[in-house]
DNA sequence: TCTGATGATAAGCAATGCTGGTTATTATGA
DNA sequence: TCATAATAACCAGCATTGCTTATCATCAGA
């Protein structure tokens, strides 16, 4: 039994005669009647009774049976048809890993503009803090580093790393990675890159007082604030503009944190994937 | 998109990989990949990523669109083919018009077999009192005496008429028409053969008097066992056994009024519908 | 009796779809 | 590093499918 078949049924059902049936389905008398045929040897019995003369046909009752399952069938061929189109067009979910910075600083944008694209797409964000994040069952993940195993990845932006202080309390201008020495400094705990920071002050031979630590940048912020200490934090995590004052960092020093936006390799992504990675380069271009 | 396209899809997402599901369904691995590569051709993208090796595919973003449709397409194709196997194998639903005598006599037997063949037969009986029964719309329908127009009939039994008496009203034996010329008579009212025997009845000259008509047979025999009159009704309109008298009528005179299944001419029966016409000229055989 | 509409059928032809064999790619283990 | 195994893709060959065209048989109505 073939889609075919049914929807040949249905159009001879519909029209009374196999010509007229033939005419809306774009073939000829004969290949309805070879159609009709095929269906009838298909379920083992005669679907039409043909009077003979101009008379139009009559369904049996065994084509009232096929008929009533196989418009059925037809329906969700349909469904799945346009369900597929949609897809193309941008129906559809995506998962995406992010983290802080990224959720205030890139996603919105990309959001925004996806929806308006898209109005009907599913976006669902994850924002996990973990080492080494979950890239499967995820179409995308932001991440602050280099993501290993097997996966794609493009650089989104380097976010440098400044010095955040109370107003005043270093002169304007660059600030020496050495100045930390000693002293009192609130800090993330030591997951992502932020190992890599406390790598590199440990490799200079500067070794801070980390007096607070804590995963939210506001609460990092907030302490710098209420004079717990110094503080170094990429550029995206802080929401400008600030009453504090910030200071680069002297070069050479501490490289700026990597932004990637990764996947699993050899993959097919979906339009709206693709989409996004677009979208991700270009707000990243804008800052 | 072909349905068989969809069962390949079904069957390489299930086993992991194109030789597995060839296994499966009986093809080879290249038959499968030849309908991998219709099916991306017909939705227009790749359903699968081929990691290469001996490692399984994997579904693409697309081929979950596809496959949560498709099998609900599947399924429904399978549901439409187990539908016309029940309904070759006599389930569904049959329509038969009928009648006192018949409903009370012959239907019974018949249904009960059919039920007991077919416990999900869906039979549905029509008793309406009209001259003529409209054959349309009923798979079935038994009437007395031939229909006319486009219908195949069988004549099921010949049902004699007979003279209803209280006891001992008339001597045992045959009793001539004449005898009723003049009597007091309940009778049916003049439609369906009830018209031809009054016909009969004037034609011989004989003219009784009709002091009440009812279609009910019940009511008939009640009236002539409260003494309102005599009654000529046929046979198989009697409960038998009964109080009342029942005599012959000599020959020749009325003949027997016959009772005929029809339905319409040229048209496919259902199983269940032929079963039907079986049964019933079985049935009618033991009377 | 003729005419027009219908479905069935046969022949022809292009497209489909399967098989069998081969090739390219990848992972695995020695 | 190399051989082996497992995989999908590819290609040629062949049968089948499925359409079109043309023709025929049937029936209703003028």
């Amino acid at each position: 039994m073939d889609l075919r078949h049914l929807a040949t049924l249905d159009a001879v059902a519909t029209e009374g005669t196999f010509g007229k049936a033939a005419d809306r389905l774009g073939y000829t008398q004969s290949a309805v009647s070879q159609q009709v045929a095929a269906l009838e040897k298909a379920v083992g019995g005669a679907v039409f009774d043909r009077p003979g003369g101009p008379k139009p046909v009559r369904l049996t009752p065994l084509s009232e049976v096929v008929l009533a399952h196989g418009r059925e069938v037809l329906a969700r061929a349909q469904a799945t048809e346009d369900a597929v189109e949609r897809f193309k067009a941008g129906e559809g979910r995506v998962d995406i890993g992010t983290f802080q910075s990224v959720t205030n600083v890139i996603l919105p944008t990309v959001v925004r503009q996806l929806l308006t694209e898209h109005p009907n797409a599913d976006i669902r964000l994850f924002e996990e803090e973990t080492d080494q994040p979950r890239a499967d069952g995820l179409d995308l993940v932001f991440f602050d580093g280099r993501l290993h195993g097997d996966v794609e990845q493009v650089k989104i932006l380097d976010d440098p790393y400044v010095l955040v202080t109370r107003p005043g309390q270093f002169p304007a201008g660059p600030v020496p990675l050495h100045a930390l020495h000693g002293a009192a400094m609130v800090a993330q705990p030591p997951i992502c890159d932020q190992a890599r920071v406390e790598r590199v002050y440990a490799d200079a031979g500067v070794e801070p007082l980390i007096v607070f630590r804590t995963a939210d940048n506001r609460g990092v912020l907030s302490m710098v604030r209420a004079g717990m200490g110094l503080a170094v934090v990429p550029r995206l995590a802080l929401d400008l503009p600030t009453d504090l004052d910030t200071h680069e960092l002297e070069e050479p020093g501490l490289s700026p944190r990597e932004i990637y936006l990764a996947w699993q390799a050899n993959r097919t992504l979906s339009p709206l994937a693709g989409r996004v990675i677009e979208l991700t380069k270009q707000a990243a271009e804008q800052l």
